[in-house]
DNA sequence: TAGATTGTTAATCGATTAACAATC
DNA sequence: TAGATTGTTAATCGATTAACAATC
């Protein structure tokens, strides 16, 4: 129940925890100590332990955390008790493969409820259990299928004009795939992952052979 | 030529000055302020002024940035200004979407050079203009065309496996799309996307009706 | 010169880590 | 009880922001 402002930084990394708990789960492991799911997830347990007391006291001092109870609050911190739904916007190459992904992938929390691209060709086709809409028609579907949540995976140069009919269907959350900063002033929330950036902040770090301007850097990240 | 520590933060901003620059360059802009840029990138001009300081001075006092000498140097500081070689193991749907990506990709600083998958009936087939090899020579054909990073797109069952296949094969960077957290004891530079943590995050800040622990946040990230 | 804007040092802010009392 | 481990407060560390001297 504890609030104050918590960190992007912490939340970011609930999932990572739900993560492991699930499969601990699967191995039948009931009970884990704060410093077992550091040794897992790779970050301190002092942190664990931290970001866990931002949302309340979930374990059991000298004892640790049931597994099971703490995968269940923590995916009702995330929202993840309810179904959520998310749309794909942009039937491309990446669209189409996000889209085949979210379908097989094995937790049920997060699902793709629609799919919408522009191009008149793809509107009508199938693609798995999904039928391609029209870009026209995303505040209507969305509003019928209760979804809140669209991944953009649109060319770069229309990338912002989509963004708004998505953002004005009334969706409030993005995921950016296109290498374009979306300018939207109402308060919504845009994650952007791009491909480019990643590879190019990467190249950074293969060692400088005969380069200048460098600073080696060898840390996972 | 500033050395010290460079914060990875930093270092992952670079690429977004540089985008915001070659468009600069496209607009026949030729001198543009920290201020500018900031209202480009969405940074604030004094962070944009640090992170260039780690690296050199590149303005001019009174005057702005040259765009196309920090373009420049940008890229010279990536390493970008040699052709950077990537290797995108697993032709799955992901990855050939992420191959076609990047073969249609306007720049040509970070270019696919090889395309690996484990399946046999997939080697020997064609994708765009390359062919997929067997991840059992993943070795001998990136030495032969210098590839340095690979891009990981292999189910998460074997993704542990197939990394160090990678890595054995004298890969020293890794964009990782596969959902698991790669324990690699050699001071690989890795880099996680991971479609699942992203949604569960953004599920997180979708306000909470009728939600309970939950702080809600409203921010672009 | 006066005005503008960088490069850099100092102040602030926020997140991580350390330490330990609470308690099972 | 003794041993273990959480939850939380305090100390540290690092990044961002503010301020301003340097200088075009």
């Amino acid at each position: 129940m504890a609030r104050g402002r918590i960190p992007d930084v912490a939340v970011k990394r609930l999932p990572i925890y739900l993560r492991v708990l699930t499969e601990l789960q699967d191995e039948d492991v009931e009970i884990i100590s704060s410093a077992e799911l550091a040794r897992r997830t790779g970050f301190s347990s002092e942190q664990i332990r931290k970001d866990l007391a931002y949302f309340g006291a979930f374990g059991t001092r000298g004892v640790g955390y049931s597994t099971s109870v703490l995968a269940d609050r923590i995916k009702r911190i995330l929202g993840l008790h309810r179904e959520v739904r998310v749309a794909v916007v942009g039937a491309g190459n990446l669209g189409t493969a996000l889209v085949r992904y979210l379908l097989n992938r094995r937790e049920h929390d997060v699902t793709v409820a629609a799919v919408f691209d522009a191009d008149p060709n793809k509107i009508g086709q199938r693609l798995g259990d999904l039928t391609i809409h029209s870009i026209e028609d995303i505040a209507e579907v969305t509003e019928r299928l209760g979804i809140r949540m669209a991944v953009l995976t649109v060319p770069a140069s229309v990338a912002q004009q989509v963004a708004e009919q998505v953002v004005d269907a009334g969706i409030d959350a993005i995921l950016n795939f296109s290498p374009v900063k979306l300018d939207i002033r109402k308060p919504i929330n845009i994650e952007n992952i791009d491909l480019s950036i990643e590879l190019q902040t990467l190249a950074y770090y293969i060692a400088g052979d005969g380069n200048d301007n460098r600073s080696d850097a060898g840390e996972n990240a």
